[in-house]
DNA sequence: CACAACTTGGTTGTGTGCAATTCAAACGGG
DNA sequence: CCCGTTTGAATTGCACACAACCAAGTTGTG
């Protein structure tokens, strides 16, 4: 029952994915710096050299969202980009001169964004096991609409 | 304490609203529809004819993004544009033909939304409220930024 | 070896988001 | 009535997101 208060979930996810984006618009505007491309520093800060696409698993993006977006940084010096000797169709990326720099001047940022969410610390993490479960409920929805019913025998 | 926590809390709604966008997407795609434009049908629906800036504010959604999404849908028929007599400057948009026909073949979408979300029917409603919580905790933390100290004498 | 299937990352095209600017229409004090 | 200001949309420029496609490299199989 009450259908609308789902869709009313989505819409709510939707603005306060924004508003946050917003406010890390503001804070990482004096470094020239995206949301998305902070979070690819704080994953290479955090776990060291990655490849292309152990990044977009990490964040959740395809090549498609991170190859400019890569290309981008690395012309800021913000990565490093190279391909793997071994195997040529991988590309690492490490964290480029300036990126490693920025590390200590983006220090108070953290402090800033929970100083702002407003949600009390044992909240949080419940409200992010909440949201991670709602993503991967929209996925394997997703996935299951593209093959509508993949129990029963395969059509044709 | 846990600053960490916070920055979890923001990545999470990230993702989480990049996943509820692809369902919609699966969902809407054989109507040639993105989920921006469903908004605007859904609320063209509810609300009736709307003002440009009326739509703005009930999606916070500025005319930057509004104005060519709405050209795109009143040249699909989605919608219908008017300027109005009284006020020149003001634009009204209403539900076009095929945007009327729409409400009925796409009734089934809340209740696909309803299934995949995981979300128990009373958790919703809590996690709505959080959920605006934190955008509006997000808007004025941004807004506070832009002017840092709106209390104490105005500058120059 | 030959070769098809698969993997990895890049490119292209479309559609948002949003800051900043522009422009016309309305308003308001003098 | 006139000029400066305000307001509502549209436009411009840039950076995501993502589907669809592509090229190069790798791997499994006969």
């Amino acid at each position: 029952m009450a259908v609308v208060t789902d869709e009313m979930v989505c819409f709510s996810l939707y603005a306060a994915s924004r508003a946050t984006t917003q406010l890390y618009r503001t804070l990482l505007d004096p470094w020239g710096l995206t949301y998305p491309q902070y979070l690819v520093l704080v994953a290479l800060w955090r776990e060291g050299e990655q490849t292309v696409s152990s990044l977009g698993e990490l964040l959740q993006l395809d090549s498609g969202t991170l190859s400019p977006l890569l290309r981008r940084m690395e012309q800021g010096g913000l990565v490093v980009k190279e391909r793997r000797s071994h195997d040529e169709r991988v590309v690492t990326v490490a964290i480029g001169p300036r990126g490693a720099a920025l590390r200590a001047e983006l220090a108070h940022v953290p402090s800033r964004i929970a100083a702002a969410t407003g949600v009390q610390a044992g909240d949080g993490e419940a409200l992010i096991r909440t949201l991670q479960q709602v993503t991967a409920s929209m996925h394997a929805a997703a996935a299951s609409a593209h093959a509508p019913d993949a129990t029963a025998a395969s059509p044709h």
